[in-house]
DNA sequence: GATGATTGTGAGTAATCACTTGCAAAAATA
DNA sequence: TATTTTTGCAAGTGATTACTCACAATCATC
């Protein structure tokens, strides 16, 4: 990976996050990494290809998160990361998850799948707590922390950090 | 609104819901609308213009549901109807919400004041049922229903109605 | 240091973009 | 019925789009 090719991800990933896929022009891209706009197509094929780059990376830095969470073993330990993870993510990754989030609706990426080996855990966690409906506790708080990143992403006005700590005590984890 | 202009809306709403708004160009709003190009930018002045129209229709239906739950004088009720929400939906309005759900994350639209009447609505039903946080309470249904709402209309493999009936049982509302 | 591969540029390309304009048909108003 | 207003179309407009290509500069390998 050379220079170059990182300033491209670099500020494609800006971009699209900011404006959106479709609303972000190659040309646009090639000038704020300070690049010609050939050098794009040179290294990514495309602008698919592009996208597909980031992507990539994407999928690596979340299943990176959920391992962490996977490897709990502790049942409240795993429910209590996971209710955490939305505050927990660092800020110079805004852009970055940012980008999931509206690429999940600009180009319909189900996400159901990546989703899989955290619903297990949970359920999992919930089944050693004796939850009655473990599955559904699992789906459940994956649309609630869902809705939390939308929302922190998204620079609502919902108050993240109290709501965070009160999920904590409504879940007994802490 | 003559009859032309209301397949030129019918249309611009499924392209957009679809493919999204920037995606969409003019050209194939009149191809699939049946009439020139340039009618559009009669009646709505530019590609924006013929949006807000769109939008603008999408609040006052909107508003219509939320009225439907703020009216209820059991607090029992408003729960109850606001978790049946996403259920309800007419699967006939689905690229009209689809396309609402979009342009909060194409076009950075808050949504948050939107939600306010219901918010409070909320509040006040979980306060007079004596939850010790009962605006949190009410934020975190915000939440859910936002969740399950995307989830319905991105078609996701989450079963939303047994979801549904699991919340109704947690809230003791049926 | 010659050679071949990789990295990079800048000026192209046709197609498509949002939008305009001139003019006719239709409708409303008188 | 004459006139004005509205509705509609077809053929444009310049700008921008994703992408290509011929050609340099840089690089590693022998």
């Amino acid at each position: 990976m050379t220079e170059k090719q990182e300033k491209i991800l670099q500020a494609a990933l800006q971009l699209f996050a900011k404006e959106g896929y479709h609303a972000t022009s190659t040309s646009k891209v090639a000038k704020k990494a300070g690049v010609s706009e050939g050098l794009i197509f040179r290294h990514f094929g495309n602008k698919e290809g592009l996208l597909q780059a980031i992507l990539d990376e994407g999928e690596k830095k979340f299943k990176e998160l959920v391992v962490n969470i996977v490897m709990e073993s502790d049942p409240k330990g795993v429910i209590q990361k996971t209710i955490e993870m939305p505050v927990n993510i660092d800020k110079a990754d805004y852009d970055f998850w940012k980008l999931q989030f509206k690429l999940k609706w600009e180009l319909e990426v189900s996400g159901d799948k990546k989703m899989e080996p955290l619903h297990m855990a949970l359920t999992n966690a919930f089944r050693k707590l004796n939850y009655q409906h473990p599955e559904l506790e699992a789906s459940l708080l994956i649309l609630f922390i869902d809705g939390i990143g939308s929302a922190t992403l998204k620079g609502s006005s919902l108050n993240v950090n109290e709501l965070t700590q009160f999920l904590l005590h409504k879940y007994q984890v802490i």
